[in-house]
DNA sequence: AATGAATGAGAATTCATTCAT
DNA sequence: AATGAATGAATTCTCATTCAT
């Protein structure tokens, strides 16, 4: 293989960190990363000054990642159902086509080790889907409520669908298409 | 007769792993959960053989718990909206007056060192919950469904609830309330 | 079982040793000692002080017994070779038959935890034997050297003799035969 | 590039190592070993993966140190009573010059933490010196006997030698040449 | 005496991070 | 910048011994 550039390995790093944070969960060793990645153990530290670094700058980039798979064809219809179907239908694809994307996320996300501000940075990013979300759920059971809420609950619900699509991938379109029907019954005007 | 294996001991052991855990992770050492219960580091050994004994034996217990509050006061009703209600509000109740105990479960839920058969053990000890469920949602939007599916998305979404809850005490009864107007949505006849 | 009385009880604690050692070595756990035993852990020690006591007090249970079957049929004749060949063909057939016995005591013997007192208490039990050793290395090439080194050239030979029968038992008396011709050989006038 | 591994250090792991184990027996601790190397204790195991490997790997340094000082100066004669004899001497004198090293072979070879394989490893290395031994043994009382069972009685016959002389260094020379005498008479023609 | 729970000083091993090369 | 050896604090688990019952 050829020398791997600056920005090359860094990426490799950030992809290997996904498969062994999938694999391992949040405490696989830095050593074990840096090897999947083909890059010395103590490069890892160019790049990221701790392993809490990594794991931050490895949250952004999966929620940057899942972002890109959801801005994929984007519709332009004012209908909030096709918009919200949209971006339903590409997060599931998203972390059921890359299952160790998903399964990395979802740790990072329930851990205290990304911090506070980290989150926040992800949520500006994503303020126009927010947006979304907020003008969908304006009317139904939760209006009234912070879009932070209706924005948890989404997470909570295209998760645990992942899940059981990951672990019974031949119904993987009932899932998903009941997982949103369920999903849109919850937020939308009844 | 030597002294008897304390209950009170053993209790104290579950109790410090709650906190701990809720704090720290299922990272956290053993020796500060033995500290936390007042118990020599070695005794933890005493009652549980491995670290990873103690947290299956947690969740069991966590578990156990949450079971009991909901069945505390379960109403004899056909009403399935009614008995539903009650399980959610109890089990938010249950996790936002006790955030440890919602914090450790949260963590164990996802955490692959709880065996297979571990949560096929609590499965069993609920089926009677799971059967409301599965009733609850014959006729919505997850009609076809595997109840297990269901289930999973009740966890998550009152999981969310509860988080959101702990952040936010103040309106504490209203994201109880709409939290479980939405999931109602969800699952029932539209 | 009926509860056994004292003198059996410390009987029972020698006779786990011997085969708990003999499977895992002088660092086994006295805690299995008393298991095999039968006899709770605690009370181990109000037989042996210590672990050590214990290891010293098994040295010269299983040298006496030993001893014992040496002198079981002894030869009164006055021909040495016909006394040394008792010895050592009792010696063998000892350890053979009970290889936990030989393993035990094997490696007690080459152990730091029996004592210099203890082992001297053991020679003094068998100075009789050592009689015979002296006079039966005086005139061959050992002559001049003290009796202690003839006699840890037999106890070398005879361990080394007894392993070989141990992991070839269908060729024992091959072994046990030519091993006491060398021997006899080593030691006597050519 | 990095810091090369270094072989010195690798050699102050052994020959600490020689010395605690000497000292302590096969239990002592890896921090002990690890200090009197001048080594951190974590070091240490980048050389050797776990406890059970350096033991591994130092009976085999052990033994191959034994078989450089007997192939030192070794006669080109033919005859076997000479060879033999230059064995002896060499295996005496490496043994009682440097007790540690005799000492931590001698715990080495009688343990079971010793794998079959590092034996057999050791056994072809030192083939020609084995087959010295069958030819020395084929005509007297042990001919038909395996050279194994042989080399082990040499083994022990020189392991009580080399113990007496470094109890009784002064007569160093008497012990040497008399063991020898008497391992001679126990394998020759008579 | 007998019991076995309680104790805490180790034991081997791991790992994030540093640093010499 | 890249490398990987070096470090030592931290981790889980063990075990001889004590002691309350």
């Amino acid at each position: 293989m050829a020398r791997l550039k600056s920005e090359d390995k860094r990426n490799a790093l950030v992809a290997a960190a996904v498969q062994v944070i999938a694999r391992e969960g949040l405490s696989a060793p830095t050593a074990r990363i840096a090897k999947q990645a083909h890059v010395a153990h103590g490069s890892l530290f160019n790049y990221f000054q701790t392993k809490n670094d990594l794991l931050n700058e490895l949250y952004l980039e999966l929620k940057a990642d899942l972002r890109a798979a959801i801005m994929d064809g984007f519709p332009q219809s004012d209908d909030l159902r096709e918009r919200m179907g949209h971006i339903w239908m590409q997060w599931v694809d998203w972390g059921t086509s890359a299952p160790d994307k998903h399964k990395a996320l979802a740790q990072l996300r329930v851990s205290e080790l990304v911090t506070e501000q980290t989150r926040r940075i992800s949520e500006l990013n994503n303020a126009d889907l927010i947006e979304i979300i907020r003008q969908s759920s304006a009317h139904g059971a939760l209006r009234g409520r912070p879009v932070a809420f209706v924005n948890a609950l989404m997470e909570a619900m295209a998760g645990a669908t992942m899940d059981f699509i990951i672990r019974n991938p031949k119904e993987a379109d009932d899932y998903r298409r009941s997982g949103f029907a369920a999903f849109w019954s919850a937020i939308a005007k009844p």
